[in-house]
DNA sequence: AATTATCATCGTATATTTGCGATATTGAAC
DNA sequence: GTTCAATATCGCAAATATACGATGATAATT
């Protein structure tokens, strides 16, 4: 028990499940949206703008870095954190397909 | 700890989370989009859809409730659930300004 | 070579999520 | 009123998530 039963689920809907997981943290949603502002991929500055501690910024990078929506690129000491386009694309058609495929009939329930 | 520090983020970052988080597991993708293809806002038709018990279904529409994307009339012995259409399209509109606002500039990274 | 700065990872504590069976609850049917 | 069917809720166990300080790794600086 305490396991998600992923399989059980079609491709498709864990793809959603797992892309919508990543943004359901308000830190992870602010990562993303100060990488999205900042043109150039800033890296430890994320640590200076959240109320968060630099290892569990560093936690929240990682999880974004697995579902594949943002790359880090070693640059010397420090560490280039940016948006991954493709994957962006993606997350972003995956979650629209959802939310558009419902259409109000006026009717609001039963 | 392992209190997620809400009050720390913005109203907006904490209502994209929290939309996303309800998206944030396959069963629940399962059951919103089923509600969407019928129509008629069936009811624990959905319990013989998934491969969950009818107690984790419970639990999962509830949660689905308490953000609000659903609502639950009861309609004799039965429960009636439909997609709600306000906040579904507030949700809709909340995670798709995210994902909208980042558009590539050729530029991968660094 | 020693120091410093930047970031990742480990270990740990606590909270939340997921799942299920068992047990209410409530309206319908008899 | 008793039984049945449909849902919700409770209580539990296991897994994950959140957060932090401490430590490790590595590159730049001195």
């Amino acid at each position: 028990m305490g396991t998600a039963k992923l399989d059980e689920f079609t491709v498709r809907d864990n793809r959603i499940a797992r892309y919508a997981k990543a943004l359901g943290h308000p830190a992870r949603v602010a990562i993303l949206k100060f990488l999205i502002t900042k043109k150039n991929c800033v890296c430890g500055d994320i640590v200076d703008v959240l109320p968060l501690s630099q290892s569990t910024v560093s936690q929240h990078l990682k999880e974004l870095k697995e579902v594949g929506l943002i790359q880090g690129e070693i640059d010397g000491k420090r560490v280039c954190y940016c948006i991954d386009p493709k994957e962006w694309e993606l997350a972003k058609r995956s979650i629209a397909d959802l939310m558009d495929s419902f259409v109000t009939k006026g009717i609001t329930c039963c």
